[in-house]
DNA sequence: CTTGACTCTGTACTTAGGTACAGGGTTTAT
DNA sequence: ATAAACCCTGTACCTAAGTACAGAGTCAAG
């Protein structure tokens, strides 16, 4: 046979994450591992590995291995669950997004008066975070 | 004698922490620990309150605790390096800031999608996944 | 003088998402 | 037929920022 056979190390190269995280994967059960031949490696599918392209996706997203698991447990045939879910994500997201700017912002305030303070005399960084 | 003492309950009180997280601070030594009467319980200093409220505004910004350290270790008079520190961190935030937006855009479209679906042949969100 | 509330020390556990072996077994190339 | 490369199972470890006790001491009120 000169078709290299699917093992574990391929599977890993193809969904571009490493070894051990597929065996995590298994281990909390977010994929199936696939039958132990008598003897011999296990042989990983092709639907094994579009599905280990679809977590790390789904990651890309935001979503947690939990989520993950969820939305591989609804497939394809409950949308309305499916936008639920993404519309609590979008949730999230958003809220996160307008913490980070509040904090951008008066770090950019703060970086503005350090660049003010001529005067040696203390740091307008600590002062503010000091009594803010 | 009425005047309560500041034992590390009213310290965690005042500064809107729990005393668990209180020794977790001295555990890992951000803060110290009050000197240990003869008999009797730590008394807890002003000082060491407002270091415990600066770690909390701190924290705010998104600062971690390591840079927590750092910052109070610089202390008032090394203006220069607290504001590289925080430069640094805006940076970050920044970053965090625009991957979130696109997190944001996609599940916004993704949802939209799923609006328009009113074929109840699978859901967008699950499709765009699987081939993005 | 006892009871309840508080403190102290030390250690273990938690969450999320992995990473890192050790000690075996198997396969493939030379 | 042997060495390199790979696999498998199980377990321990990692980070960050705590949380949760257990077991012992101390303090204040009634």
């Amino acid at each position: 046979m000169s078709e290299k056979p699917l093992t574990i190390h391929i599977a890993a190269k193809e969904a571009g994450i490493s070894i051990e995280t597929i065996r995590y994967y298994q281990r909390i059960g977010l994929i199936e591992k696939p039958e132990k031949p008598l003897s011999g490696y296990r042989v990983y599918s092709e639907d094994l590995i579009a599905r280990l392209l679809f977590i790390q996706r789904a990651k890309e997203l935001g979503f947690s291995l939990t989520e993950i698991s969820t939305l591989l447990a609804l497939g394809d045939g409950n949308c309305a669950e499916i936008k639920e879910l993404a519309t609590h994500k979008l949730a999230i997201v958003n809220n996160k997004l307008h913490d980070l700017q509040a904090i951008a912002n008066t770090l950019e305030n703060l970086i503005q008066a350090c660049e003010f303070n001529s005067s040696h005399q203390g740091c307008p960084i600590i002062t503010a975070i000091l009594k803010r």
